[in-house]
DNA sequence: TCTAATTCATTGCATTTGCAATTACTTTCA
DNA sequence: TGAAAGTAATTGCAAATGCAATGAATTAGA
């Protein structure tokens, strides 16, 4: 059962050399356009949070998030009752990209599963929404 | 149906943070222990062809075998037909880590699909592999 | 209520990463 | 058969990465 975790592993790098080439252009590679795409869609998220919702190592994440702050896509605001707190939220340049980044993901998405009837494509999102990490 | 990549994603990070914590004593973090694995499972690949198998970049790939050749865990021999090629096999070193390796690859895995059943298993298995990327 | 444990953001630092060359074959095809 | 195109390995270099540590704020427990 462990070539479930070489497969989805494989895929996953393949998507992220695509996207990130994709996305250079905009100044989003390194998987910066994950945290424009999140932020958008739950603004107000904390760094760590945001960091731990897509696993990636929050050092990280905060560097990279500090960037897009200086790019103009992201915006920070100190949490008012609790002062640990930056919370995260688009700019208005990170808002004007949005529809583009969840355009080419949804791209990948549907390639990725264009081999599969609609009912596999459903059963395959449950069963992915199942697993343990 | 995007959310399937933001699963997979998710979770591969997660499992090689977890992988590379656990390996990082024998020297084999940074996805080095993949490297091992697929070298003793299928012997000979040369390097391009083994960085490709695995979806990692090719000259990350050749530095990180480089080094698994350094500390004994890899061995790298010359194709005899075509001079362009190396072919990599594992070192005694590589060959003693190995059930150690996969074990914990094998029990990431059964962790991660824990909350399915026997059926649900293998469909997962199934539609994941006619996934096209 | 005081102290210890926890959680967050942030920084330090050495290592890794990956795009863009470059060089060395090998294959293709006119 | 010879140039052009393709495919390997390898290197250069700037940037990203991630573990470990620090300091500030909060929470939990005695």
């Amino acid at each position: 059962m462990f070539e479930i975790i070489r497969d989805i592993g494989a895929i996953t790098r393949r998507i992220e050399v695509n996207t990130n080439a994709e996305f250079r252009r905009l100044g989003l590679a390194n998987n910066a356009f994950i945290y424009v795409i999140r932020s958008y869609e739950k603004p107000g998220m904390f760094l760590g949070e945001l960091a731990d919702s897509v696993q990636i190592d929050r050092t990280t994440a905060f560097r990279t998030v500090r960037k897009l702050v200086d790019n103009g896509y992201l915006r920070l605001e100190d949490d008012a009752s609790d002062k640990r707190l930056r919370r995260v939220y688009v700019a208005e340049k990170g808002a004007k990209v949005y529809p583009e980044l969840h355009a080419f993901e949804q791209h990948s998405s549907d390639t990725l599963v264009s081999q599969l009837t609609d009912d596999e494509k459903a059963e395959l999102k449950r069963l992915l929404g199942k697993l343990i990490y």
